[in-house]
DNA sequence: CGATCAGTTGAGAATGGTCAAATTCGGTGG
DNA sequence: CCACCGAATTTGACCATTCTCAACTGATCG
């Protein structure tokens, strides 16, 4: 079953039992790949009518800009994340998303989510289920930023990246290749790049991770775990919840 | 037609038309009416097959807690929100929900959600997009915290609850009646109280806002909007989109 | 009419920012 | 293969926003 090669279908998979039918509706999802350079925006805040992608390959973010020039990046996305889901149901987007690496995604059509929800009402509880999960992982975020010091939300947010890609089989509990700068792990943190730097040294030197050369190494997964407090839960891992 | 009465009815009409069906489903979910004290707690982060409520009446907030005793809110809700929605599809709830006043609410379930989208997948892309709306107000106050200084984040939080507030009826440019303690204020700005409070005296002094007995009144609309960068955009607001 | 909770204010400390300058590194062209 | 370029990273010195600790006021409530 081909269809579940997509990393869509198989963290979709990962929540719901779907039928033959509902997997037939959501690999019409896939039908128009693309691919994008790094640095590309396939998502502009302020647009009208925007389309959704599934990311098959590769890195990309999401983010706001400020009007005085500042950004503040929303969530890293990796194969399998929807990106500007949230925006194809509004009047204009909220939001812009960019490429960091080279990447894959199939389009996604407005029309081909409503279209699908009332063929697969299935389909329709899979796609708010990874809505919430986005959501989820977003509030995290925000209390990252709300209430820990910079050395522990730079700690959670590598284990959280660590965690997801773990997931597509893209890293384990020794670390993952990491396509990020240091300007975007400041954006992210509301941090700046300067700080960020300092607190990378800091954690290398306490022996607890290494980010080095596009790669960040755990070297005390135990300890930074419990550094940032990390606690896998709101990623709502686990066994197929519905059947 | 006494179901518009309900804030969500309001709501979701104002982005979707939905049929008499879907209105006749969408009661469905105003059975099991409750009440509750101020300060109870309604949604348990770490329970499991927690229930969504709608609410009706009354002011609740939606936060997690950390290990070392800190709380961040994430959200504040008002009539017409859902509350704990996004855990209702989790195996475990990833936050809590705590009135704020005393509250009058209607119970929903995980199976009258799944019901409901079988039998009006309009209502499933309704439900989305209210969850994309909450979404994307939380990536708003993440960013808020992420990129944006005390004075400026008090100015945008209380320009957010007074531009939604005003679509429930219960505000306006000149101001609105609120419940929150600057303890409230404090844990969702990623804030002391002591320092909202001085933050409070400033804005008032420079003759921005005033926050006094329960009562917020912007004395420079024009002005606060400025400090805060604040763009209702997000909120997603404007005549029906889909017919 | 104490008790308790919300709000207020001050003095000193700290986390993280700003500014400025070096250094490393992956390309790129000669 | 090497010199060079721009982007990313690194470090230092100084500054500022916000926190911590501590005390005091005011309102509300049995």
């Amino acid at each position: 079953m081909s269809i579940l090669q997509s990393p869509l279908m198989r963290k979709l998979s990962a929540f719901v039992a779907l039928s033959d039918d509902d997997l037939e509706i959501l690999a019409r999802f896939h039908r128009r790949r693309r691919t994008f350079p790094s640095g590309h925006e396939l998502v502009h805040e302020g647009h009208r009518n925007q389309s959704a992608f599934i990311l098959a390959e590769g890195w990309a973010f999401s983010y706001k800009m400020l009007p005085n020039g500042d950004r503040q990046i929303v969530d890293f996305q990796i194969p399998g994340d929807f990106l500007g889901l949230r925006s194809t149901l509004f009047r204009t987007s909220d939001h812009s998303v960019e490429a960091i690496t080279p990447i894959k995604a199939s389009e996604v059509l407005t029309s081909d989510i409503l279209d699908g929800f009332a063929q697969a009402p299935r389909l329709a509880v899979a796609v708010l289920w990874a809505a919430s999960r986005d959501e989820a992982m977003v509030v995290e975020h925000l209390v990252n930023l709300g209430r820990r010091l910079a050395e522990e939300r730079m700690a959670h947010l590598l284990l959280e990246l660590g965690a997801r890609l773990t997931l597509a089989d893209m890293g384990d509990r020794t670390g993952f290749d990491c396509p990020l700068t240091q300007y975007h792990l400041a954006d992210a943190l509301g941090l700046t790049a300067v700080h960020v730097n300092r607190v990378l040294r800091h954690l290398r030197e306490e022996g607890l991770v290494t980010f080095r050369k596009g790669h960040v190494t755990f070297d005390d997964f135990e300890a930074l775990t419990d550094l940032a407090g990390f606690d896998t839960d709101y990623l709502d891992q686990g066994g197929p919840l519905l059947r």
